[in-house]
DNA sequence: GCAAGATTCTGCATACCGTGCAAAAAAGCG
DNA sequence: CGCTTTTTTGCACGGTATGCAGAATCTTGC
């Protein structure tokens, strides 16, 4: 949806090109080989820098294998603080995650396979938790600021974030399951509205809603 | 709430309280002096064991400093199954957490050391993280179990854990910002109060529940 | 209490990870 | 082409993690 290209001049290309040779290399060698027995030195062997080159791009094997773009928590954050400010917060949520993770997923191929490699593999499954624990973070405070509700006080943004993520999560998982045949906005669908429909009864046990 | 006793020869309790010599000197050092400024061999030494011996205890620093019960997943997995069968899934998996989880807060201020830790130390946010993904793969296939679905085929069984661990996970990071001040079953219930109140409007916007 | 057998601890060797530093190589620029 | 700036590279060094074999320790049966 959003632009990939921007000042690019010689070095930048160039920059660009060598990170990319990297992530390659060390996906494509993870993937072949494991994760434990793929070495720095291989990847970058096969990446045709020295190994010593390897550490400016990234700072472990498995950034190198995942390659998260390192702004998306401050992207999301504006893209939520953006919309409309008398969205329902979950949809609002709902709509920029989808955004966000459908754009990684327009090479359906790829997307399979990076989700079974990280899936067999718990380091990277590791790092990714991580990423997403930090992305939450990132979220709630932008919810919090959306909500004019201080976190420090009310568990909603957290609640509300944590929700929104997970199911979206769910919906991708499920869509690399079955190998990106079911479109992605459906699958997101179904996961929210399961939670809206399973969580709903408790309303009434619990004594009504915490809401304004 | 369970035992700490069993079969207890000599040598059991010995390995008992190695284990958990180390896991305090890892504790301690890396509260005092940091993630990576804390070495293996200090702790080793701290412990009074041979560096080497670290090893066959934890599998990394972070397993040391955060000495999780290896068996979490299977225990929280036969604790949802012995759970009346009739009972809602959602209420099942919070006594299930909320009673696991309680246990680790009986020690209310090195809970909050622990947590105050873990949060300002990224390579133990990963960790944790990581072991909090796996628990919910497990309990994930229990409650498909329970429902009876196929998790290939429904998101059901994800979405609930993942909201009723999300939940639970909000409010222990509440239970701690506040000092162990408020109970926490008391934050429990706020977590899913707000949980069911928030998400319940979408059901009507999403065209109807995903139920039975 | 002691010898035989099992288990745990330890030191040593080895490979890999990750970072600081300074020189070499490459790119930009007048 | 010379000069500046950025990137790549080699080298050194300390920490992480594992296999292996012998020493130390616990257990058992007598």
């Amino acid at each position: 949806m959003s632009a990939t290209t921007e000042a690019t001049s010689h070095r930048e290309r160039k920059k660009r090109a060598t990170r990319q040779a990297i992530h390659e290399a060390a996906f494509e060698l993870v993937d072949q080989l494991g994760f434990s027995a793929t070495t720095i030195e291989a990847i970058s062997d096969r990446a045709g820098v020295a190994s010593r080159t390897f550490w400016s791009y990234y700072p472990s094997k498995e950034y190198a294998v995942l390659d998260r773009d390192p702004f998306l928590a401050e992207r999301l954050r504006d893209a939520l603080l953006t919309r409309p400010a008398d969205e329902d917060p979950v949809q609002a949520l709902r709509a920029v995650l989808e955004g966000y993770v459908g754009d990684r997923l327009v090479d359906s191929h790829k997307a399979v396979r990076r989700q079974a490699l990280v899936r067999r593999e718990p380091h990277l499954m590791a790092a990714l938790a991580a990423s997403f624990d930090e992305l939450e973070r990132a979220l709630v405070s932008a919810v919090a600021e959306r909500l004019g509700t201080d976190p420090a006080t009310s568990l909603r943004p957290s609640v509300l974030v944590m929700a929104a993520c997970g199911a979206c999560r769910v919906a991708q998982q499920k869509w690399a399951d079955e190998q990106g045949r079911r479109p992605f906005h459906g699958l997101v669908e179904e996961a929210f509205r399961e939670l809206a429909g399973e969580l709903t009864p408790m309303a009434a046990l619990s004594g009504g809603a915490g809401r304004r």
